[in-house]
RNA sequence: UGGGGAAUAGUUCAACGGUAGAACAGCGGACUCUGACUCCGUUAAUCUAGGUUCGAAUCCUAGUUCCCCAGCCA
């Protein structure tokens, strides 16, 4: 089987993976070279980790390489800061670019030798319109630009002027360099796009070495080429760009051709994936940082407690197309809860704590045994502290149960998980009419949870110890904003109150307690839950990854 | 009204002229010391109108709807 057959078997297959493997087949390369082109102007998010999945993916399974690049060509807005949080990100999602990180700043060099061969030939122009001049003179999407007064100079003059502008002789915004391309073109991308800038700006590599820095466009095609770069995979919007990549490999002496190709970035419900927006959103303190477990971004997801498997597994779910898209969250959930269910130990805790007395329970307490997971025996058990007061969640009880409660109400009997069978016998209220406690017997021949006498219950519950149980905190996460799809423009309007929750009172058996704690972890029948990083010593803090399916909830 | 794209179950993605399939969601059931997991079953779609063809989601024509482009952002 050929390894383009091979992953046609095996992955997913889309256009972009039938268009590799369909160029390998034919021989038009021997390996395949794609590349991951951050700008570090912000935080990768879990789109980035769609585009991340697809190239660095693509590479592995067809035997090629990917390539991390940072398209770091407008030094004001980017910072180290964010160069190192790509590459951990990128690391933590599980890929490895081996040799191959570059900067497009690391050919600002022969970028700037390419740009005095278009001038040489004619085919560039220094132009000192001032940027209102030039927007007025593009044309609209139905009208023709006009030709820049400057657009026909002499090479000799445009070459002194380019390399002045480099010398830093002049002003930020006093000239740019432009390709001489079609002031007429429909394609607004080819009306003598700008080249170069003058942009007195500290880079994050090259320091203060330039004054003027190239545009995107003309950056990214000839970085690709000069790395070899065979298939370069970017989203929808720069699909009226491609005309433009490839005027320019055409006109340069590149040492490869690569070809672009486009698919639909992910959008994502209830979520803004705009690093503009991203980047509000911390500034603005909506949220408490980059990595704010609200966050779609990778630094987010992970504190949340999202493993990185579960990012990838989303990812090939959802495909690649070149329809735009609005993807639900639940897929996203159904992700991680795969990924999370074989590998999370279980452990009990009670997040809203209703206390029980058992009143035939006089014992000092005891200990039962409780495995670590289900599925597997190799997790092993643990020892569970037992007494006459335990914990039980407050939505466990009612007193008035419609006919599908199973749980406990008065007079119904349930099973505690690892424990006995109890039986609810009394409520007690305080003043307010609030139900404060439940006094409930046991049946001491239920131990670890099974009725010699065969008797079944619907329900079994988790506890904790009242005396045992430490507290804790948990954070419950909802959506960040209340519309599927939020306006960008009115984000703040649309920010969902309700997004964090925040429970001060939850008690965790000791097993969860510092040191202890699995990770991941499952607290039974609630959730998947990451120790955050704000607990603290004897005082534990977790975070609400994603919540178990609850079929009865639904209903 | 210029240029570039896209339309298939509720959602996301397949089907590349030859039986419209999958995953998620939904519904029903089995199992269960997690109302979880697992398993079984099931509902549900080709934007519209013409045309070519023995045969069209696929090719052609004409429409409709949606997305992107007028940064010295990427």
């Amino acid at each position: 089987m050929s390894v383009a057959e091979k992953v046609q078997a095996e992955a997913g297959r889309d256009f972009i993976r039938d268009i590799v493997a369909e160029d390998l087949a034919a021989g038009r390369h021997k390996t395949v070279v794609t590349r991951f082109p951050p700008e570090p102007n912000g935080y990768l998010h879990i789109g980035h980790a769609k585009s991340i999945c697809l190239n660095f993916g693509i590479a592995q399974e067809f035997g090629g390489r990917c390539h991390l690049r940072f398209d770091d060509t407008n030094p004001t807005r980017e910072e180290q800061e964010y160069i190192d949080a790509i590459e951990a990100d990128v690391r933590w999602l599980g890929f490895d670019w081996g040799d191959h990180l570059y900067h497009a700043s690391d050919y600002f060099e022969r970028l700037y030798g390419w740009a005095e061969e278009l001038i040489r030939a004619g085919k560039a122009y220094v132009d000192d319109q001032t940027q209102d001049e030039m927007r007025l003179t593009r044309g609209t999407l139905t009208e023709p630009g006009q030709a820049s007064p400057f657009r026909e100079r002499s090479a000799e003059e445009n070459l002194d002027l380019f390399r002045r502008m480099r010398a830093g002789e002049f002003p930020n915004g006093a000239r740019v360099l432009r390709a001489k391309i079609d002031m007429a073109s429909g394609n607004i991308n080819l009306r003598d796009p700008v080249l170069y800038r003058i942009l007195h700006a500290t880079h994050p590599r090259t320091g203060d070495a330039w004054k003027i820095y190239p545009s995107y466009d003309y950056a990214h095609g000839q970085s690709d080429a000069i790395e070899g770069v065979t298939h370069s995979i970017c989203t929808l919007e720069f699909e009226d760009h491609r005309p433009l990549y490839d005027w320019f490999l055409e006109n340069l002496p590149v040492p490869s051709h690569p070809h672009q190709y486009e698919f639909a970035r992910l959008n994502l419900a209830y979520t803004v994936l705009s690093k503009r927006v991203l980047n509000q959103l911390v500034t603005g303190r909506h949220v408490s940082g980059w990595d704010d477990p609200r966050m779609p971004t990778l630094a987010g997801l992970r504190r949340r407690g999202v493993p990185p498997a579960a990012l990838r597994d989303f990812a090939k779910r959802i495909g690649v197309a070149k329809a735009n898209s609005l993807v639900d969250l639940g897929l996203l959930d159904f992700s991680i809860r795969e990924v999370l269910n074989k590998s999370a130990q279980r452990r009990m805790a009670v997040l809203r704590p209703l206390k029980v007395v058992i009143e035939n329970y006089d014992g000092p307490g005891e200990e039962l045994e409780a495995v670590n997971h289900p599925d597997d025996p190799a997790a092993g058990t643990r020892r569970v502290k037992f007494g006459r007061e335990i914990f039980v969640e407050q939505d466990d009880f009612m007193e008035s149960p419609p006919k599908k409660f199973f749980r406990l109400s008065p007079g119904a009997e349930v099973r505690l998980r690892y424990a006995y069978f109890i039986t609810c016998r009394d409520v007690v209220k305080n003043a307010a009419g609030n139900i404060v406690e439940l006094r409930c017997s046991y049946d001491p021949a239920t131990r670890g949870g099974n009725a010699p006498d065969g008797r079944k219950v619907k329900a079994t519950i988790h506890w904790v110890s009242a005396q045992d149980s430490v507290p804790a905190e948990v954070r419950l996460y909802n959506p960040l904003f209340t519309r599927p799809e939020p306006d960008v423009a009115n984000f703040v309007d649309e920010l969902n109150p309700n997004s964090l929750e925040v429970l001060r009172d939850a008690r965790l058996e000791p097993a969860l307690a510092a040191g202890n704690s699995p990770e991941p972890v499952q607290f039974e029948r609630l959730g998947y839950f990451a120790r955050d990083r704000d607990s603290a010593p004897g005082k534990p803090v977790f975070n609400r990854t994603v919540g178990l399916r609850d079929s009865y909830a639904k209903a």
